[in-house]
RNA sequence: GGCCCAUUCGUCUAGUGGCAGGACGUCAGGUUUUCAAUCUGAAGACAAGAGUUCGAUUCUCUUAUGGGCUACCA
């Protein structure tokens, strides 16, 4: 049997982390038995452009290296796949034909009771704290009572006629046998009065119709498994086997992941540090840093800030599942080839940004030079550091700089950090507060940066290894530590207190724009020292 | 309210009827020109109670807590 596993977006706009990991598991099920993994469309109940708000549902599959046999084409105008279209919205003379064939062999009833009616009768279950068990007053299983109906003024919808008496049992793959009384469950609305269907139906119809052999999808489904369970029979399908996977919860919490929470989630101290390193780098690339359509629940924002996506599919298959007790890193391969759905934990797993991050940085630490210059480069270019085509000059001084920033660099924008080095020295910008501290209150800052100048001119060979040698040369002979120098070196020419290695900093800067920015550190420090006098 | 599900360090997890292991994070110390990084070390968990047992984190029951469903959402 070919294993048939698939997705089941709605075309909302946004590509929710949680679903990426239930896609991943889907994906890799599929990829192990080689099998197929499809995307279905469940658009029945869009408003909205659906073309517009699936494509970054799309790309952000695409990015991940999530790719779909069957499904919509990439642009998601079409659909591409042996079994016509994957978009439910034009699926629904199927579901008509399934609640046609439903209601002839009396497993569905049209319902006449007004909406008030129906929930007055499970309230006063409630309050009587018993199990509520619809009256079915209103059903109409003839033309002869559903005409009475009607003429009373009354409107029907389409209910499942829910067995009331045994158990509905089936095994999960993920929790094992599961089972629910038949009673318990309520005559769920499978079609609308104006013809629509209703999620459970079509769900059923379509898993049979695509050959879905595998329905691994979230926790929140398993109590709407028997209902599903139930049409199928009705309709004579087999039932796919189920695996429910816990949710992910929110940052330090319980309750499940939601785009809506995301101010409460800022307030969690880690998912806000994430959240804010992103929105830095997306303000200047010119992304809308706005947290209700770009935070860390989403995909997009991943992919926009620099986030390989080996890692953050690295931490979500993580999330939920283990193969030991210790192999933490897994490649697509070591992933499809060791994945089961046996070891996913029942337990709901809460989204850490921290764990993810400290992924995220081992990936990057391990990419080539030339790999993280490709990464980076492109945020650059977006924030008008680095023109586009790059020289061929510059593109030489962009790897010194990555290959000396090393592992600072945890997601491709956080080259932006040094952007330093990308300024004109005339346009350098000293920070106020490390430009006090290490070049205005130090008596002898002024001193020792002309001194440094003088000596920065001179030496023979322009590497951190020998400049170092004559810079601790150079403090020998002043008689001060190299602690004295070096900080005012580093503000001076990097306008900043915190940066890579000292001596790396200034091989990359060469000799005359180091000359230069001392200079001008220089000259802004005469500047305020005239000021204040 | 009813039904169903879950519960191991702060977080993600491993595991077993007999010493609870790893990872991220945290803390302390070393190294260091800053920031990182790195090295060494430390702290840190079986939700509670009862039962079965020589022995229970592990099996059973009860409670608690969290969560889901109970929709003309998916």
């Amino acid at each position: 049997m070919t294993v048939r596993t698939r997705f089941a977006p709605s075309p909302t706009g946004y590509l929710h982390i949680g679903g990426v990991r239930t896609a991943l598991f889907n994906w890799l099920l599929a990829k192990q038995a080689g099998g197929q993994f499809i995307l279905r469309i469940d658009d029945t109940d869009s408003k909205r452009n659906v073309a517009e708000a699936l494509q970054p549902i799309l790309d952000g599959f695409t990015w991940l290296g999530i790719d779909w046999d069957e499904g919509p084409t990439k642009n998601g105008t079409d659909s591409i796949g042996p079994h016509g279209c994957y978009f439910q919205s034009q699926r629904l003379e199927k579901y008509q034909s399934a609640v046609t064939q439903l209601l002839e062999s009396g497993h569905a009833y049209r319902d006449f009771s007004k909406p008030e009616e129906y929930s007055g009768e499970r309230e006063a279950a409630e309050k009587e704290k018993r199990d509520f068990v619809y009256s079915r007053t209103w059903m109409a299983e003839t033309d002869e009572q559903a005409a009475a109906f009607e003429a009373e003024g009354r409107k029907s919808v389409v209910r499942l006629k829910m067995p009331r008496e045994g158990k509905c049992e089936f095994h999960d793959l993920v929790r094992g046998d599961v089972s629910f009384e038949w009673a318990g469950q309520s005559d769920t609305v499978i079609q609308r009065n104006d013809g629509s269907c209703l999620y459970n139906l079509a769900t059923v119809v379509d898993d049979c119709d695509f050959e879905i052999t595998h329905v691994v999808r979230a926790v929140e489904h398993l109590a709407n498994t028997p209902r599903q369970i139930f049409i199928a029979q009705s309709l004579g399908f087999e039932s796919p086997q189920f695996a429910h996977l816990p949710f992910v919860a929110e940052p330090g919490g319980s309750k499940k992941l939601s785009k809506r929470d995301i101010e409460k989630y800022l307030n969690n101290k880690d998912f806000k540090r994430l959240y804010k390193s992103g929105a830095d780098i997306a303000e200047r690339i010119g992304i809308q840093g706005d947290p209700k359509t770009f935070n860390p629940v989403l995909a997009d924002f991943y992919r926009d800030v620099g986030f390989l996506p080996d890692a953050v599919v690295n931490y979500l298959l993580l999330l939920g599942w283990s193969l030991d007790d210790k192999t933490e890193e897994f490649t697509r391969e070591e992933m499809i080839e060791h994945f089961s759905l046996g070891r996913v934990v029942k337990g709901q797993a809460s989204f850490d940004s921290q764990k993810l991050t400290a992924v995220q940085s081992n990936y990057m630490n391990r990419l080539n030079l030339k790999r993280k210059v490709k990464m980076c480069l492109p945020f650059l270019q977006k924030a008008g550091l680095i023109p586009t085509p790059i020289e061929c000059e510059q593109q030489a001084y962009l790897k010194q700089i990555i290959e000396a920033a090393d592992d600072r660099i945890c997601m491709a924008g956080d080259i932006l950090k040094f952007d330093t080095f990308f300024v004109a020295d005339e346009d350098l910008e000293f920070e106020e507060k490390p430009f006090q501290k290490r070049l205005v209150k130090p008596e002898q800052a002024g001193f020792l940066l002309g001194e440094a100048v003088k000596l920065f001119a001179t030496v023979d060979d322009w590497m951190a290894d020998s400049l170092e040698k004559d810079l601790k040369q150079f403090c020998e002979s002043q008689g001060v530590g190299i602690g004295d120098i070096i900080h005012a070196l580093r503000v001076a020419t990097t306008g900043k207190a915190a940066g890579f290695g000292m001596f790396d900093t200034l091989e990359v800067l060469g000799r005359e724009k180091t000359i230069a920015r001392i200079g001008w550190a220089l000259d802004e420090l005469s500047d305020r020292t005239n000021a204040a006098t």
